[in-house]
DNA sequence: CGACGGGACGC
DNA sequence: CGACGGGACGC
């Protein structure tokens, strides 16, 4: 890894080129926590084939050299790292271990976070387009580099007209990583700040507030409650604002009713699975039956927990009958539906 | 003379 | 819970 070190001069502010290298370009570094006894060779079997790997590094105690647990491997390109995260977060590594790893995008060595990089920060890319382009325009620009969630332009507000800035937002890390990489220089694409930004200096208590409001309340005991039918139909909407949050929910149709505790029985297998529920029929044990069919809802902690779902539970069969697993309050999951004919 | 560089979201 | 080595440096 040093090609790409030497030009950049190190602009940052005092720090040495070979450091800054490390996370050049920008998330393709990822962050592993594997078991103490997997050696480097594995990670190098089970890793190659997602692309060019730079560096494997095992972090080992410095005295007693044994493994920590965790582990840096550099890709050559963002997109490399980001699938290999998809690919193998939650995998079991050794036939004989049976702890599923984790995998995320490191931080920058110069960042000094430690907290995971999410989804929402690597899926959505900043474009600058003509001022003529529409959201269908950018949409058909920028499809071919993965699913996408939903574009978007800037406007001026009283006149309408574009200021010629768009996002995009794909389902995958990958595909953003991909769309930047691959896309016409003259789109300027670049990862979007989340749209709340904090103020990125001292960082390390938001985060652990936000953090704590996401996982804390106690481990969801309301995982079958049974006295929800109030709120229904407005399942809760807790950070849904509009289309610009990420959908981290699942919705699950079946043309058979199921129960809560199915429904939690099978999803319950894919790491990072927070709750489900179901629109329950007050007066039976079953699901409560929308537009004749059958509807209940997983929560993950981030997206890409909630795609590990959808491929390992999609076409799954429950009670006999195989069940329809996609994100649930996706504004795009219709015209997305009348794009593809099928 | 003659064409580069810029860039942030209605809560 | 789970976060940062090694090697060697041209002005």
């Amino acid at each position: 890894m040093d090609e790409a070190g030497s030009s950049a001069g190190g602009g940052v502010s005092g720090f040495r080129p070979g450091v800054d290298s490390l996370d050049e370009p920008p998330n393709s570094r990822i962050f592993l926590v594997i078991s103490k006894y997997t050696p480097e060779a594995v990670l190098r079997e089970r890793f190659s084939r997602f692309g060019d790997i730079q560096d494997i590094w095992v972090v080992r105690d410095k005295h007693t050299k044994e493994s920590k647990g965790i582990a840096f491997i550099k890709f050559a390109r963002s997109s490399q790292a980001c699938r290999a995260m998809e690919e193998m977060h939650g995998q079991c590594l050794e036939p004989n271990n049976t702890k599923p790893i984790k995998v995320f995008i490191a931080q920058s060595r110069s960042s000094g976070s430690h907290r995971d990089v999410e989804d929402e920060e690597l899926t959505r890319i900043f474009v600058m387009i003509p001022k003529s382009y529409t959201e269908e325009d950018l949409r058909e620009k920028f499809k071919v580099y993965g699913d996408i969630e939903y574009c978007s332009i800037i406007k001026n507000k009283v006149t309408g007209e574009s200021k010629g800035l768009g996002y995009v937002r794909y389902l995958k890390p990958s595909q953003a990583a991909q769309a930047i990489e691959n896309c016409d220089r003259s789109f300027r694409a670049i990862l979007a700040e989340p749209k709340n930004k904090p103020s990125e200096s001292s960082e390390q208590d938001y985060y652990s507030n936000m953090r704590q409001e996401a996982l804390g309340h106690e481990p969801r005991v309301n995982m079958f409650p049974f006295d929800q039918q109030s709120e229904f139909p407005n399942f809760d909407k807790n950070e849904n604002r509009g289309q610009e949050a990420i959908s981290k929910r699942l919705s699950v149709v079946s043309r058979v009713p199921f129960t809560e505790e199915q429904l939690f029985s099978i999803f319950d297998i894919v790491p990072g699975l927070e709750y489900c529920e179901v629109q329950r029929d007050p007066y039976s044990n079953y699901v409560y039956l929308v537009s004749g069919k059958n509807v209940g809802y997983a929560k993950f902690a981030d997206r890409m927990s909630a795609n590990d779902a959808i491929s390992t539970l999609h076409g799954k069969i429950l009670n006999g009958v195989r069940l329809k697993v996609m994100l649930a309050d996706s504004p795009r999951e219709e015209s997305n539906k009348r794009q593809r004919t099928y």
